[in-house]
DNA sequence: TTTCTCATTCTATTCCTATAGAATATAATA
DNA sequence: TATTATATTCTATAGGAATAGAATGAGAAA
């Protein structure tokens, strides 16, 4: 179903973001940015843009080639952290987290600030 | 350099999952059970097992073409971990924790489970 | 309206993944 | 040892991703 099973990969995130940071761009805006920034050729980019627009993540409006987010930042972000989730800590926040803490290792500091988090979240 | 870039797929995990449990087998264990769980054809199974070895994520031993996890499953996690927070929350596990509990809401008893884990950690 | 420039689309290459058939080598057995 | 079965390697196809050159279309300027 619609956004539900959209994959972005590094290079589609490119785009992305600029999508999600202005509500609209016109594809040879996005294309020069991109140049500027990451160094593509404007082909590439008009590549890329394409196969977002066919993945449905995309909205194009004419004229003008404007591009439009059509899937939130933060549906990526749930799809793609199911997804490592799913792949390598049995699907679990938990075990995501516990793992996560004994391989990096934090400073005190930051596990505060984890914690001011889920304080945050508990009402 | 060495281990530090090896990244998984899917695919790939099906058969480093079963060198994580088991310290040593057969390739031709291996493609049996993989036969068995997942359905794919031996060879399919012996040209994952040739890119894991080439990847440098399995090392294969002879006689009797053994294999043996040459990268741990905590390395791998650490790896794709990190490629997620970089990838979408700018390399930060507060800002993915964050978003995680805004985006998803978890019982009280699973934040609770969350502080618990947190708590192991502080010491 | 001709020319030029920039925007857009088409086409192509390389590389990786998924998948497996065909061929060969090796081991088991008759 | 000749035969059969199983293990292993080789080769191949389709598809997706990264990347961009070439071709074309459309608007601006002369």
């Amino acid at each position: 179903m619609a956004t539900s099973e959209i994959r972005l990969h590094e290079g589609e995130l490119n785009v992305m973001e600029l999508l999600w940071s202005n509500k609209v761009l016109a594809a040879k805006d996005i294309s020069k940015i991109i140049k500027e920034y990451i160094g593509w050729e404007k082909n590439t980019t008009y590549t890329v843009i394409k196969r977002l627009i066919d993945k449905g993540a995309i909205r194009r409006e004419d004229p003008g080639f404007l591009c439009r987010a059509a899937i939130s930042k933060r549906a990526v972000q749930n799809i793609e952290t199911k997804a490592l989730l799913n792949k390598l800590y049995n699907g679990s926040l938990s075990t995501f987290l516990a793992e996560y803490l004994k391989n990096q290792d934090l400073s005190r500091a930051e596990i505060m600030e984890l914690e001011r988090i889920l304080n945050d979240q508990r009402f």
